[in-house]
DNA sequence: GTAATATATCAATAAACATTGATACAATAG
DNA sequence: CTATTGTATCAATGTTTATTGATATATTAC
C-alpha cells in the first residue's frame, strides 16, 4: 500500500537508515579514510599519518564509521587494523539507487 | 599522478564535490522532496502539504536542493513548480560510485 | 614492576545546520 | 488601487557536529 502520508513509495524506515548513511559520508575525513581503506586494510597509525589527521580525529571519525558498519575493526597486537565493510556498503548503495533513482 | 598526500587517487576536488552533494541530500525533509518529485514537476505548496512541512521550511530546502541544483524551478503565474534535475542526479551518482566503489 | 607505543575517550569549544515566526515579494483577481 | 494567494527571505533559537587538548586504556618491551 501507497505511503500516502509522506507522498512516496519510499517507507520511512529505509528513507531514516539511508539518512543515517549518508550523514556518516558526508564529510570530508570519513570520505578519505574510506578511499584510503579501499587500498586494503590498515591500522590507526597508517590512516593519521598518510591523510595527516590528529590521531584522535582520526580515532573519532573510525569510531563513527564503525557504529555505521561501513568498516570493520581487528586487533593485532597494539595495532587495530581497520578495512571496508564491502558488504554493508554495497548494501548501503543498493538503497541509495532505491530512493535516489528506483521508481 | 597519484595524490599520496591523501593516500587515495581520488582528486581533492572531485571529494569536496561528492561530499558537498551527499550533506545536500543527507537531510529526512530534503530526501522525501527528492522522492516526492520523482512523481513529476509539483509546486511548492503541493510539496509542503504532501509533506507537512511548514511553508517557509520547504522553501527553505528546495533553495538548498536548487543551489545544488539537484532540482530546477519554473514558475508559472503564482506558482512555482520543481522537478528533478536527472541529468545532474545521475552524474553525481556516477561520481558516488566512482569514489566509493570503485577502485 | 616501569617505559613506550597504539588507540580510545572525555570535556570544551566552535562552527554548521534545521527549524520557527515574522515579514517581504510577486502575481493575480476584484 | 486593494485584497488575496503563493513563495521567498530574514532574524533568532536550539541542536548537531567537527575539532582540539588532555587523559585513559591496552599491549608490548624491558
Amino acid at each position: 500500500m501507497e505511503n500516502l502520508q509522506v507522498g512516496c513509495k519510499i517507507e520511512t524506515k529505509k528513507l531514516i537508515e539511508l539518512m543515517e548513511y549518508l550523514k556518516v559520508i558526508s564529510d570530508e575525513n570519513r570520505l578519505r579514510i574510506l578511499c584510503f581503506l579501499k587500498h586494503g586494510e590498515r591500522c590507526v597509525c597508517e590512516i593519521h599519518e598518510t591523510l595527516n589527521l590528529p590521531q584522535n580525529l582520526t580515532s573519532h571519525h573510525l569510531k563513527i564509521l564503525r557504529e555505521a558498519e561501513l568498516v570493520i575493526a581487528r586487533r593485532e597486537g597494539k595495532w587495530i587494523h581497520y578495512r571496508l565493510n564491502d558488504e554493508k556498503i554495497r548494501c548501503l548503495t543498493k538503497l541509495y539507487k532505491e530512493v535516489i533513482l528506483g521508481g
